[in-house]
DNA sequence: TATGAATGAGCGTTCATTCAT
DNA sequence: TATGAATGAACGCTCATTCAT
């Protein structure tokens, strides 16, 4: 793993640890196991670690999805095991996610944001697409703008969802059980 | 106007200015035209106001919407309008909005936000149940949750619209019509 | 008990039970149940208390002296109990004392320390001067002179035991011995 | 010198000057010639480097002494030597001496100050056993309680001579007279 | 006298960034 | 590349004091 990669991991380490408290640079470079000044190397200020943080966690989650989701499996399926990964995903890194939001908030560097979840959405789409091609969903949708907002609709579902400490784990179905429904509708899912 | 009141006015002037980071309690204070001390008066420590502010941003946007829809209108009206109102009120507040979030993400009261969308939700809720009575929308749903979803849904898709600066108006009213038929779809919309 | 009265017995029990922190004027005004600004009525900054307070910690300190020390007794045995008076003080009093001394450090107050132990000097001068007369110490001391030493003496040696919180009494009991002997043979005390 | 020494000396120095409440970190930097983070590398906190310093007050004193004293001189000799250089260590360090105490008070810190003063009672115990060994003083004490004792006494009688500025030498030799008198009656000291 | 909200100068501390090695 | 001691600007917060009522 290359240095920059570490300083990376380690950044996401340290976010996931001290959660909502601010994360400092020499937390950072302690958890690396470098010297303060090798961060500036490698990244010309705190937040310019930011997108590459961002898009470790994209990666991870597309990984995840692509690990768990057969797209041989019918639409539904894959709808399915679609809210399971995300809901999975935003629980262990929601702390990091809205740090890392934030964090771009403040700087020129928020406009990568949508740039950074292209490759979600452009996996997403081709899924939609597919899903469209076997009729599997109502036909006369824009797959790519649909897939951010399913994208959108799930994610802000799962944060919702794990804002509060108390993992009311009954409460938190139901709610996934909703969703479920509420995305089937919106995309028009064929069920048999 | 309270003084407290006039401290989260000043905030929000500011927050909408300047960033969060670039914020200091002394440009709020300034702004608000009282001395420093006294901002600590009512707000013990410099994010403490987020709540606060928080709330005034949701008064602001049920308060538009009451405004602007009329609950006598058929649902599908009612849900047009509640979207033009909510990306217009993203556009507007999207800075202040994101600073709140990240704001409250440094702190204890992050568990505070969906309090504060509490009203929003509950909004919502009573129109959606109308609509079932009515049975202008699909009729099995449980309207608390279904509000939220929907309210989410609406909220990032109006975010990723205006994330950039570029304001390609016709690319947005693309997305916002390709919305509409979303969470038209996933309510089960009649449309007679 | 005048309001003044009032508000120096507060500021010894505040700075009793704050003992090392530092204490404030809003603390005081707290415990004695009034307005910050009547503080400023009756004493015109923070520290102007202080020598309002040591010569409360003095007039306790005699009071207690001639409560407990019988001047018809045979002058070794006020001297013990002196001793003994003065321990127990130290003990009650220390935090207080030592912060009244740093209080008065940082101002022009100072410098009335000696003036407010006066009385007390004054009342261990008049009970030498009887030892004397009735050849119960050595001849040819100046009362007044060794009253000072005295007092510093015994305060000292009290100061030095309690200055850890470990009350190891055995071990004080030994230092207290060592300093009866000390100050018996430096006042060529007799013993018959 | 190391910078910590650097530290220190210039805290000395600025003390001395203007007093502890009145001395600013900025104002120990600046005559130490680093930066304000810099004093935060080697304490904790503004009131942290109290304990350094009585540690070099205690040295120069024992220095001073050391250089000061020949301990084959008669012990009454060595006695009246040690009474002139803790007055006039007294006299040049009074202000730094009380306000270091004060500011240990206002601290965890407090309890070191026996533990600093260990090196010079432990010093003072040896002259005194030596002096009980040759059989010029009293045979039955304690030389280190005593060694405790005797500092405490000529501290303080230093302290209260000083206490005024105005340095009315005849009236502090007088004082000093009676105090030789007192602790060599104390000590049982053999004049021949 | 008494109040207590308001004041605002002042200070301790932090932490991103630099640079000599 | 790598180090980590040093930097110093920046800012949150405190708290003695004031003053309108």
């Amino acid at each position: 793993m290359s240095k920059k990669d570490k300083i990376v991991q380690a950044a996401i380490e340290v976010f996931k640890e001290k959660g909502i408290e601010r994360t400092k640079v020499s937390d950072i470079v302690k958890a690396a196991g470098i010297a303060q000044g090798t961060y500036y190397l490698y990244f010309p200020s705190k937040l310019a670690i930011m997108p590459a943080i961002a898009d470790v966690l994209i990666e991870i989650l597309v990984a995840d999805i692509r690990k768990q989701i057969n797209t041989d499996d019918p639409f539904k399926t894959q709808l399915d095991d679609l809210v399971e990964v995300m809901y999975q995903h935003t629980k262990e890194y929601r702390d990091v996610h809205s740090l890392v939001y934030a964090g771009l908030s403040s700087t020129e560097y928020l406009q990568q944001w949508e740039e950074i979840y292209e490759p979600f959405y452009e996996w997403l789409g081709d899924v939609l697409e597919n899903a469209i091609r076997r009729e599997e969903v109502r036909q006369e949708m824009n797959a790519k703008r649909t897939a951010k907002l399913l994208i959108g609709t799930i994610e802000t579902s799962a944060e919702q969802a794990y804002l509060y400490d108390q993992t009311d784990e009954k409460e938190i179905d139901e709610q996934k059980k909703e969703l479920r429904t509420f995305i089937n509708q919106a995309l028009g899912t064929k069920n048999d």
